[in-house]
DNA sequence: CAGCATCCCGTAAGATACTG
DNA sequence: CAGTATCTTACGGGATGCTG
């Protein structure tokens, strides 16, 4: 098939498979947040905010709302007092790290050069 | 290094190379005008809106410059009556494609079952 | 042709306060 | 503890019109 088919297909954000997904996660803290619980899962809401620091728990909510819709995470509620909520992969999420991996790699191989002198030198605001 | 530590560290955006670099790409056309460039370079920026036909001039343009601030594509601009501009990717923008290409997969492979039932069937604005 | 300037809108994201 | 509610800001993105 020819490129330009192709792609005026893909322009359409339905039709296009790595848009759909990638907008799913390419919010700030989505890649970072299923790192974490592809490494440590489940975890509990606080936990992560822990972890997650400078996240709002608004931000922390939506962004797993958000990966739970889409069959990333997944939500377990235990009807306890004090009430617990765990948060983890679910099999979907787990394949989706190791596609992940290269662009992570990428990423770090290529942060320096991408950043130029920004973080490399001292900069820090 | 415990996962809690590592991820405290890159919760700083400064210090997270995928957030860094992801960010610059997870806007709405980058990945797909990367892809676009990745089989067809260079490219006239005409000639590129034509492909995608739904972009702006002034997105495809704030597009290009992200795109190319970072390195990943190049714009070479001719001095001629009427102006040519020409984009490709960089040597850079040519090595992240294919660590992209997992992603990609894994998109296409995971698009049905994360529409859900959308676009499946005869789903279409 | 290849943009830039300008205005407008929707949504992500942050801050803060409050609740089951 | 695990959120929700509300408000506000920032920015991506779109539309339109103009220019070197």
């Amino acid at each position: 098939m020819e490129v330009k088919e192709k792609l005026k297909k893909y322009s359409d954000a339905e039709h296009c498979p790595v848009r759909n997904v990638i907008s799913h996660f390419s919010s700030k803290w989505s890649i970072l947040l299923l790192h974490i619980l592809a490494e440590e899962s489940p975890m509990r809401f606080g936990e992560i905010s822990r972890v997650l620091e400078d996240i709002s728990p608004k931000v922390l909510t939506s962004t797993l709302k958000n990966l739970e819709s889409v069959g990333l995470v997944c939500r377990k509620v235990y009807a306890e007092v004090p009430p617990r909520v765990e948060y983890s992969l679910t099999p979907s999420g787990r394949t989706l790290i190791p596609a992940l991996a290269p662009l992570v790699q990428w990423s770090i191989d290529n942060f320096a050069s991408i950043v130029g002198n920004r973080g490399q030198s001292g900069k820090r605001s």
